[in-house]
DNA sequence: TAGATTGTTAATCGATTAACAATC
DNA sequence: TAGATTGTTAATCGATTAACAATC
């Protein structure tokens, strides 16, 4: 559910010598209610206890099992321009469990320099890499009319979560799980909501 | 609403010649159902033609009214770090009516330059540039630290719309909208539903 | 008329939340 | 016991959608 990763980032930010937390807390980080915090709690069967509140440390662990993190994921990023190149480096991703650990495209002048610690390599190359290096999850940062044809390929090779920053719906199967995030319908949305205030 | 965008991205895509489009054409576009697009277009104040459908010329003006994106939008970025550089750089904001027009960072290395065609200035000089070439919406790509402080100041200045890229929530006040786009919950959610399929 | 597609009704579903008993 | 806060009920609200009359 979308506000567990909201309560999470409480967790992380709290004080460490803090060691339980209230739904209203919990509440006011996600721009939620607190019975709604309680509600997706208990629904994923995580209890507090009543007059005090939720364990800090075991609410974490709870969370992190539920979103399917509580080891750390590997991802690979497709298409080093610059929004790919931005996201190689944004330390925050390493910070929240996630490791990026190749970085592809195929302009030839591109392969084999490196964008932080991370090599950028030939997307032709990707077969070979998933046998030693796999990885579940990908970023999709490619041209809209390389998206589709891209995504087709990830998915051959095991992936199956895609953050596809193209501008365009990519079709999957309906074992991939897909999320879009497009700059400019952002901000047509955000017009929207600024334009009725 | 936010479906509304994503109808307007199908017009767009839509072969020149067509002049109509069914609400059947709209949900599959937009991953929504053909009776909600009716209810979404109705709702707006927008009919279509019984046996026939809508107009696609007629929907697209209707629709940018709608969203506030008659006119073009004067977009600013905030931060020119690696994902502001990005941003700025991303071509298909112009195309879908959002001018990027100014970039600011703190930094005296990064003042004067420029990230194509976007000159970077200093962020203190935010108020007498607001006085020449005013923008309502601003894109903050500026670290966790700075979010907060930066937004405040932001608002001082009229800015009304607000996308944050900053792994922060920032608070503003009630008349601001805001949106967040946060890679590390992003990746968190999809993990979610990747690891329960 | 026959075919197509809208606009709207009515049913359904899920999400939200106030309220409060339970209980630490 | 008094105070705090959970867990859950029950009411409410809004969003979704099948279905179909309206009508081009």
């Amino acid at each position: 559910m979308v506000r567990l990763p909201r309560y999470l980032r409480l967790l992380e930010d709290l004080d460490p010598s803090r060691d339980v937390v209230s739904s209203e807390e919990l509440a006011e980080a996600a721009g939620a209610n607190a019975a709604n915090v309680r509600r997706d709690l208990s629904h994923i069967d995580f209890h507090g206890v009543r007059g005090i509140g939720y364990s800090v440390p075991e609410l974490n662990v709870r969370i992190r099992q539920e979103l399917g993190i509580a080891d750390r994921q590997r991802v690979a990023i497709v298409g080093a321009g610059n929004l790919g190149r931005a996201l190689a480096n944004y330390g925050g991703l390493s910070k929240r469990g996630f490791d990026v650990i190749a970085l592809y495209d195929t302009d030839v002048r591109k392969i084999g320099t490196k964008v932080g610690d991370v090599l950028i390599q030939d997307l032709e190359g990707l077969d070979g890499d998933c046998l030693s290096k796999s990885f579940e999850i990908a970023i999709l940062a490619v041209p809209a009319v390389a998206a589709q044809q891209v995504a087709e390929r990830l998915v051959e090779h095991g992936v199956h979560s895609i953050l596809n920053f193209a501008p365009v719906r990519v079709n999957v199967p309906e074992k991939v799980s897909v999320r879009q995030v497009d700059l400019s319908m952002e901000l047509q949305v955000l017009s929207y909501y600024g334009s009725r205030l």
